[in-house]
DNA sequence: ATAAACCATTAGAGCGCTCTAATACAATGC
DNA sequence: GCATTGTATTAGAGCGCTCTAATGGTTTAT
């Protein structure tokens, strides 16, 4: 409870908030061994009530608060899961992540998070940060990083790939079909008459290929083998300007984006609104993740959703069973995603099938 | 680098990720001793170019990486800072944690994070885990936690409150002028014309308070002293259906409001759209953090700017001054906020001071 | 040649805790 | 009364590292 500056010796120890109260000066004002403080700290049933309560008294009195480092060094348990999330400003990760905190909790595991900045190499300092720190497990949540990485880290600490496609061979994951997400995306906007569908494509984002095959398996289903065009984009609202104002710039502009993400969409959104387009009477517009952003009736967007809470629980169940079966093979686990059709999709103007101009079919 | 199954011994340490290589281990290996081996593992200039090669080789080989928490216990220092967000689905909170994270680095810092979940009981949980895990610091970010709590922690380690408005006295605090912003938003209300000016209030987020007095006597220099009208509402979208369904059944329905924050103001705009009210025709809504979703142009936003990246930066520089310094008296940095003016406000409808009146105009 | 100064290396204590095994002591059974 | 069981307590090693002080070896100054 108190803070001593008088009591900072050597100035290896200066630091504030380190040179506290330990068990050893609990245990000497409450007449024990440090033994027994230990135990009683641990709510340990084999010690008398007389002992325990002078031990918490003399605890309460110290302001004693357990160290813990030492605790964790001398169990050699950390009982911590590292989350490292891609972005912290993306709410769809934040959603995720109250999934992870939650399982978490009820299995007595405590949680840190570390921010990769959408960046891999950040990424991969966080994830060493995580190691060297002895985290029990981790959850990489829309990580970045590729399979070479994500090898060596699943050698040294068990580790779920969340939200991050299925590039990962050899790690385990946890994730929506993000193929087939894209997929529920453009057969929407197929069923509507759209031909000219393009894609905004998530560039380095994990996810993006998997969306990406998604939109072109969708595209051929529906016919549309020919017309498949996918514009690099990124994950983020600014992302979306250069490519809108490329797509406008067409001749034969398309009738129906499918963005990588809804932040991306939302971005997309800004611009046509610039140019003068109506969403969706000139341009359907379909998202991904369903994040709150999404669901703002004047953005009213329609998009696929992820079930987030879910995700984040399983990762947690995951890591725990890798934890207690050990190394084997990889666990997947591919939630199912679902259209949340709201305002942003409608027919083409002039309705169904109107041939979207002649040549214009280019691939990127 | 490997990760050795077979070498699990006893179930004290089958934890995966513990009982990897020791220095122990790397020393033996290259023939020298435990010391040596820490001194290349921290690069001191005093070691024979030789020596540090076969050090590095050795440890290379078993893949050696160097225990943490051992390490921080044995030089008592952790150097990190420990982050409590609010609330990791609020963007704002993401803004100020990039400004924090950008200017640790700086200085050598690792920063942990940890949700509080807009819960006070949660906050202080985290808070508990921060002290024993002995942080050198922590920034609690939007937290709301009452006086007496941080009182407490203030004496156990330096912290600052950021954005937590002013109520707390005893402790280092970095935040905006909450007060100056809302004050802000009702003179470029009152500018307008506008006098049934009602204000949806934080709740128990720390920075109401400021933000509810920053508004009345915003409305007394404007002269609208009588008309103050606080509606308790929350910080969440979901926060603002019941206050809005409320307002509107009123006689006398205000023509603008002042949104605790933007999230509340999209929920309010939601609502008032599902009514049938124009924004700003009917009524015209300002909001506050100026949050990206803010400027999403569909929804363009009025709000009050809080610069969210210096607020970070200067946390952190606090904190190191906290920490060179020892206790003395509360360090207090304010912050200006700005007004940006967007789409959501405009004068009453039939000019200034008319009744706002019975036709609904739909937006959108 | 001897002392002084310097350099690279190491021994070993210590960080604050946990946990096993040992100990002391009371209660029980025969 | 003595072994037996059980319960409450403690001694002490150990977790993986850092850091001070000591060591041995080489170079330089006297």
């Amino acid at each position: 409870m108190v803070y001593r500056p008088g009591r900072v010796l050597s100035n290896r120890a200066a630091v504030i908030g380190m040179n506290r109260p330990t068990m050893e000066d609990v245990a000497e004002r409450a007449r024990v061994s440090r033994a027994l403080v230990s135990l009683v700290m641990n709510d340990s049933p084999q010690v008398s009530d007389e002992k325990r309560r002078s031990v918490l008294q003399a605890a309460r009195e110290l302001g004693y608060r357990p160290n813990l480092i030492a605790r964790i060094l001398a169990q050699q348990r950390t009982h911590t899961i590292g989350v490292l999330v891609d972005d912290l400003r993306n709410p769809f990760f934040g959603e995720v992540v109250d999934g992870i905190e939650a399982e978490a909790a009820d299995h007595g595991f405590r949680v840190l998070i570390l921010n990769g900045h959408r960046d891999a190499r950040r990424e991969a300092e966080a994830v060493e940060t995580f190691l060297q720190l002895r985290v029990e497990g981790m959850a990489l949540v829309g990580a970045r990083l590729d399979d070479s990485d994500t090898a060596r880290v699943g050698l040294a600490a068990p580790c779920v790939m969340v939200a991050s496609g299925a590039v990962h061979t050899g790690v385990d994951t946890v994730g929506t079909d993000d193929r087939r997400g894209a997929e529920l995306a453009v057969e929407h906007l197929a069923a509507l008459g759209h031909t000219r569908i393009v894609h905004l494509d998530g560039g380095t984002n994990v996810s993006a290929g998997e969306r990406r095959s998604g939109y072109e398996s969708g595209m051929r289903s529906a016919g549309l083998g020919d017309l498949v065009d996918i514009r690099p984009a990124g994950d983020d609202e600014a992302d979306a300007l250069e490519v809108i104002d490329e797509l406008l710039a067409d001749d034969d502009p398309p009738t129906a984006l499918f963005a990588f993400n809804d932040l991306l969409a939302a971005g997309a959104l800004n611009r046509l609104a610039d140019a003068g387009m109506a969403v969706p009477g000139d341009v359907s517009l379909v998202g991904f993740d369903n994040t709150f952003i999404s669901a703002l009736r004047h953005l009213s967007l329609t998009t696929v959703n992820q079930p987030t809470l879910a995700m984040g629980r399983l990762v947690v169940a995951t890591l725990l069973q890798r934890l207690s079966d050990g190394p084997s093979e990889p666990i997947r686990h591919t939630l199912q995603p679902e259209l949340v059709v709201r305002s942003t999709t409608g027919p083409p103007r002039g309705g169904a099938n109107t041939v979207a101009g002649t040549a214009k079919t280019a691939m990127r």
